[in-house]
DNA sequence: GTGTTCGTATTCACCGATAAACATACTGGT
DNA sequence: ACCAGTATGTTTATCGGTGAATACGAACAC
């Protein structure tokens, strides 16, 4: 379970370390891909085999279905941290995310989301004005 | 069952000592999160399981429900008591309540919030404002 | 009122994580 | 084979988190 949220910085190669909060659960090997909203996710090999799983059980047939498919698929890399726990981010993907200098990594529940520091921020301002409908989710799962 | 008010400050690292009173309720490690009305929730381990299992069942398809779980879980953060029963306030969660130097815990049945001093005050005259325009209305219509 | 104890605040010192700089190894091209 | 450019690995410095020690103050007992 990845929770929290972190700044780091991209060096002049496109690495950046991992969260020391992370790297435990994601291992050494990882898998990177184009997620939601702009940013990247990344999952532990064992977290990626159950997420491809659940691709595969996605009919053909439909249209936007392989469409889906074909984004998350085509746009995975598999990732491998080095001795000082960094990761490589390949050109494609950084490209994808929009990632300047500083990106934020932030846990999600199975995954870990990577994101522009920009971005991020922007997003972070958007969701926080939803707090009021939020309030009423909360109350729906018990959760507050 | 958390109840009363205590007020503390942080120090130079953005460490607080937790009040007595909660210590033994909320354990070793806990988990911290952003809450409604800008303060951040507690939560005993064991409580903060409860709520991420709920949240796990969410699928990461919808658009609200993503930005949900980004907003609940990246804006928590798991934090460990050291031996003199302080806790340190990671950056971003401090930025979103709006901390100062002296911060309030809160007691609230199976959770404790925390506070900027400040806010903290002004709340409560609200809300106590509101509860005194609530008696009288219910002295009105003959309740109390 | 004085002394003692417990909880909180403050300070300092240390260690580890991160980031920048640097060095080496590799690749493709000529 | 050599060079240029790029990728990978290593070292060093800085900063923030962490732990320990001390100081302060309030509550309580005598």
């Amino acid at each position: 379970m990845f929770i929290g949220e972190y700044e780091h910085t991209l060096d002049e190669k496109k690495r950046v370390s991992l969260p020391k909060a992370f790297r435990t659960g994601l291992g050494k090997k990882m898998v990177m891909t184009r997620g939601l909203d702009n940013c990247l996710f990344v999952y532990s090999k064992s977290a990626w085999e159950k997420v491809a799983a659940k691709l595969q059980e996605l009919s053909f047939a439909q249209a936007d279905t392989r469409g889906f498919n074909r984004f998350i698929l085509s746009g995975a890399a598999e990732v491998e941290a080095d001795a000082a726990g960094r990761i490589l981010i390949p050109d494609h993907q950084k490209e994808f995310a929009g990632l300047g200098k500083t990106v934020v990594f932030a846990g999600v529940s199975d995954r870990v989301e990577v994101w522009d520091a920009t971005a991020w921020k922007s997003y972070k301002a958007r969701i926080e004005k939803q707090a009021d409908a939020m309030a009423e989710k909360l109350g729906e799962i018990g959760a507050l």
